[in-house]
DNA sequence: AGCTTGATTTCAAGCGCTCGCACCCTGCTC
DNA sequence: GAGCAGGGTGCGAGCGCTTGAAATCAAGCT
């Protein structure tokens, strides 16, 4: 690239007394020039323990030197040294999934409060991938590792290569109650509750149900919790009016899955006012798959979906949904394993956290009250 | 953590001749193992250049053993040594912009072939967060820089920042003709001509434009090739028509202002049957819009986007739009800097890249011929 | 026999940093 | 005046790896 020139602002090259030094700044260069030891330096540099019985004019010379010099240190020996890689591994089961957005965010927010920074990896949901990842990740020693498990198909023994890695890890979007890996999801019972209670509370009585597929972590509680509604407030549940989405890797797919089994349950001349899908791409399908049949949205019936995604409030009409926490869940996420990594610097024992975060409901122009 | 336990498949610590070595395998244990020195552990297991004089039969002795310890070299001391970190940095300006998604996409997954591990960054769109993460990203010595500077109102300064990095970088999303900054973008011309073209072809001749913000790279070469398209077909474009978004630092600010935007033309009593919207929020914003004034699209009114964010073909109607190849453009981000390490590696020469994508009409149901 | 050649392997010097272990003061106690 | 406490600083040993230079050895050549 540019081997030269006269820009320089960052003095890249300097001459002194006759030679060439390279851009390279030292500890030792600041050692000479402040007429300290390199010790000396690090300490105060570093501002280590022992920077408590350095007198300040000490520090003044010794700072005033390094920045003179324009010294950076070099972190490669900083880490080789100490052990510390100032990195988190971020590994993602599917980046395209809307829902990871938000918790990226949230995660990169945090961790840029604590002077970490995340190596971001995407699983593409393969197994091998997410071995041959994880296997990089600890290579290069990140100090702990989030797991984003959001559209999770595959077998536990992911669960079993985290546990031995032997570093603070959270996962989020799967609940878990080991005793070595943190996780932090959202209270998907009370959302799932939330959400029916909605429609119910809307007059809504005759309403259908897209459930998650049997095999995601989610679907169970989901559906927990409206069976809790129902029993409740005696509601009946229609087995004719509730479907399951099948299997598949991709969390898209479910928006094209959420379309066909909207037009199935129309087939079936079952009548309902009110629809309560797995996740807002399923209840994106719906509406589709409704509008097509002509039955518009919200004033024949009313659908709400689940995580606020972003296309959400852009929907026409705007989703009402069971709104997930999602950059909160990734501040959550820092946060543990930052105190983990914090726990195992000091030698203290901590066990894993479980954090189960509350849904909110978000109105919008999707439901509408039975009139 | 688990301090312990009975696991251990990754053998952490293993007694040998009385005392406890360390979960820590250095090349020196393979050596001792092995019966060779240091120096040709490392030449055969990095397969260096001067591995072709080694024997097969030692290199094997070499392979058998490492694999029987587990050896697993230590990378903070490698990189100290050889200087290279295998890591890249990406810097985005705004990750919740839904365009971001693929992107990344794409780089993790060229990047992934290479052995590269990106660390990820998010600028937020403000100047001073640019300058501490480039930092950063320069301190840990990433080999090299992609930078996503998809929705960017931030001062040309960020280019000279850049530019003194001395390592290869590449922007994504902004047109450039520097020499030591590389740049992937879209056909803006190619992509609005496209649009309208569409449009055109479909019946339409009073059609309304939002353009981007003024101030936004996209916008004046889509603007552009509005024009070209207008004068090579005579097509009257009705300044009447025409709204600018106003800038803004969010991208997903383009909805509301495209949903306000199209309330306007609507007041204007000046009648159009097609919309070419800057992007795809502006679209949905702009399709709210007419359909809260009755308009129904496409019947009345056909309205195409530009980007076809993943949202795109969920949305009611799916939207007709222009398509980056999104994925590609990481894709070839990556390609880009990964030469150019190579450069840099055998001290070649290579100036920077100006590639222009090609985009893609990607026909759906916001728009439709008028009848 | 002496020398070149090329294949195979090793020596040893660090890369730049941190940290355990002294060391050296000055002032004070006994 | 020897001993001691503790504030302030420096020495030097590595952390584990790569690499230029050099050693070793067998074979080939004159």
């Amino acid at each position: 690239m540019s081997d030269d020139g006269q820009l320089g602002s960052r003095s890249r090259d300097s001459v002194q007394d006759g030679k060439v030094k390279s851009a390279m700044v030292t500890i030792r260069d600041v050692a000479k020039e402040s007429g300290f030891s390199s010790t000396t330096v690090s300490i105060v540099l570093n501002n280590a323990p022992l920077a408590r019985y350095i007198p300040s004019a000490t520090k003044k010379r010794i700072e005033r030197a390094a920045k003179r010099l324009g010294y950076r240190p070099n972190l490669f020996a900083r880490s080789l040294r100490s052990k510390r890689s100032h990195t988190v591994g971020v590994m993602i089961f599917d980046m395209t999934d809307p829902f990871c957005t938000l918790v990226l965010r949230g995660i990169e927010n945090t961790l840029y409060q604590s002077s970490y920074l995340p190596i971001l990896t995407d699983v593409h949901n393969e197994r091998a991938r997410f071995e041959r990842y994880l296997e990089m990740l600890l290579d290069r020693r990140v100090e702990a590792l989030i797991v984003l498990a959001n559209w999770l198909f595959v077998d536990i023994d992911v669960l079993a290569d985290l546990e031995k890695s032997s570093i603070p890890t959270v996962m989020i979007g799967r609940e878990l109650q080991t005793d070595s890996v943190s996780s932090v999801i959202v209270d998907n019972e009370l959302g799932a509750y939330a959400a029916v209670e909605h429609l119910h509370s809307l007059g809504h009585r005759r309403i259908a149900f897209i459930r998650g597929p049997k095999t995601l972590a989610d679907s169970a509680p989901r559906w927990k919790g409206i069976r809790n509604f129902a029993r409740a407030t005696d509601l009946d549940l229609d087995p004719k009016l509730i479907l399951d989405l099948p299997e598949s890797r991709d969390p898209i797919s479910s928006f094209e899955a959420g379309y066909k089994l909207t037009e199935e349950l129309i087939r079936r001349r079952r009548p309902f006012t009110g629809l309560v899908a797995f996740d807002d791409m399923t209840a994106f399908g719906a509406i589709r798959a409704l509008a097509k049949a002509g039955m518009k949205v919200p004033e024949q019936c009313s659908v709400i979906g689940f995580d606020d995604v972003a296309a959400s409030s852009l929907y026409t009409p705007p989703l009402t949904t069971i709104r997930q926490p999602m950059e909160g869940m990734g501040n959550m996420a820092v946060s543990i394993v930052v105190e983990g990594i914090n726990a195992v610097l000091d030698k203290r024992e901590v066990s894993a956290v479980h954090r189960k975060m509350a849904p909110e409901l978000a109105v919008r122009e999707s439901t509408r009250s039975l009139t």
